[in-house]
DNA sequence: CGCGTGGTTGACACAGATCAACCAGAGTGG
DNA sequence: CCACTCTGGTTGATCTGTGTCAACCACGCG
């Protein structure tokens, strides 16, 4: 096992354990589209750990941002298999569809509150506003871009390599202080990377032997070496 | 080996060989969204086999339509690993982007003839035509869709999975009375399901020992057990 | 005819999966 | 406050699917 110092362990956020409730977090955020244009104010609403936000398959009627928490989105195969596309994070938008349902499934990985705006008043703006219909575009292009670059991943990097990126990817998204703290479980990191969680923690360990992290609790993780970590990420 | 009947090996159009010119060929195909607004023709233009049709991160300034032929888009390691994100046949549309520099590179798999509409010319259809607008970002979704069905393939499936998989995509693509004549060598259909040459090759071989494939030539393949293949795709 | 390219097949190696044991910390209840 | 249990994480031993290396084959071309 790989604790060191560990340091407070900063445990996350109430509660609201069980059904969805309305919100009653404020929080910060950097400025979203959302933001920008009044009457996409959008509902808060909260989600308990690993609750379900939306199914594959469902309509989708309503477009997400995370205010706080972590949501994921993935994919199922039927013996139970599981792909995870993408995380997200504070700020990040998700479920936004250009067609009538949505394509994957989103579960809060943490306590999370998020925003949402109903997907017909999005529409209802961009008609009438380019810059929004614009921004929507642009927000299922930045996805684009990330699958594209995480099927390289998942293709043909090493485990190594996999989770150098996957370092690198969450240390630039949530990173404070230099510090990470990852929101999510070994299971999801590794259906995430396409490996099983026993690789993503011998990867880690030896990570921590050759000095290139340093762990205060298993998700609370600093990158002493992100120069080493760059070079693993090809 | 497994060569067969062998029929006669329909070999592909005329040379174009080295650099490009005009294009001379006319050909079919469903009405693109290019068709539809008259403005949009583009230019025709032929690019010979294993030609580089853009490159990672050269600037976006024309979208493209596969008239005939076959291209491949690509992500590389510095190291040569290669993973192909998506296989463009006739009548499909690549190459655009929200942003303005390419994030992959485009080549043609064999002698192709693509239509080329300027970047510019299109954004301002889409200022105007909202309808326009919206067809590019349902273009973008759904290149978003194909890579996200993707990713579970190369993260969670087995090489034969992935084979069977591969091959009901291409059937549905584009075969014609029930036979199938791929475009793309085996490095290719490799890379795509982030397999090597090797094990792509004796998974067909099983395959076709099982009774499942036909082979008249090693990229002329009938399925005759669809539902075998709908099987194991799970 | 000889050569180059693309494809197949076999023998073997290995990265990562699987199986199993174990550990630490957080609840829970007496 | 302690025993108990549950969950998430780590580690070791072993297995296996796929990669690697190498030989070979078939075809097309100069």
């Amino acid at each position: 096992m790989y604790a060191e110092t560990r340091v407070a362990p900063v445990t996350e956020i109430p509660p609201a354990i069980g059904a969805t409730h309305p919100a009653n977090e404020d929080h910060f955020s950097r400025p979203s589209i959302f933001d920008a244009y009044p009457g996409l104010l959008g509902t808060a609403f909260s989600y308990g750990k690993d609750e379900e936000i939306y199914g594959d398959g469902e309509p989708a009627d309503y477009v997400y941002e995370v205010m706080n928490g972590a949501v994921r989105t993935c994919k199922l195969l039927e013996d139970g298999r599981r792909q995870i596309g993408a995380f997200h994070l504070p700020g990040d938008v998700f479920g936004l569809e250009a067609g009538k349902t949505h394509r994957m499934t989103a579960d809060a990985i943490a306590d999370t509150t998020v925003r949402l705006v109903r997907r017909r008043t999005l529409d209802a703006a961009a008609q009438s506003n380019l810059q929004i219909a614009n921004e929507l575009w642009s927000m299922t292009a930045r996805d684009l871009c990330h699958a594209e670059d995480h099927m390289l991943l998942l293709g043909r990097k090493t485990a190594m390599e996999r989770v150098a990126t996957f370092l690198l990817e969450m240390d630039r998204r949530l990173a404070v202080a230099g510090m990470l703290d990852l929101p999510m479980c070994r299971r999801d990191i590794g259906d995430y990377l396409g490996l099983t969680i026993e690789t993503v923690s011998r990867v880690l360990s030896h990570l921590q032997q050759e000095g290139v992290l340093g762990f205060s609790g298993a998700r609370q993780i600093k990158l002493r070496n992100q120069q080493r970590l760059r070079e693993m990420n090809l």
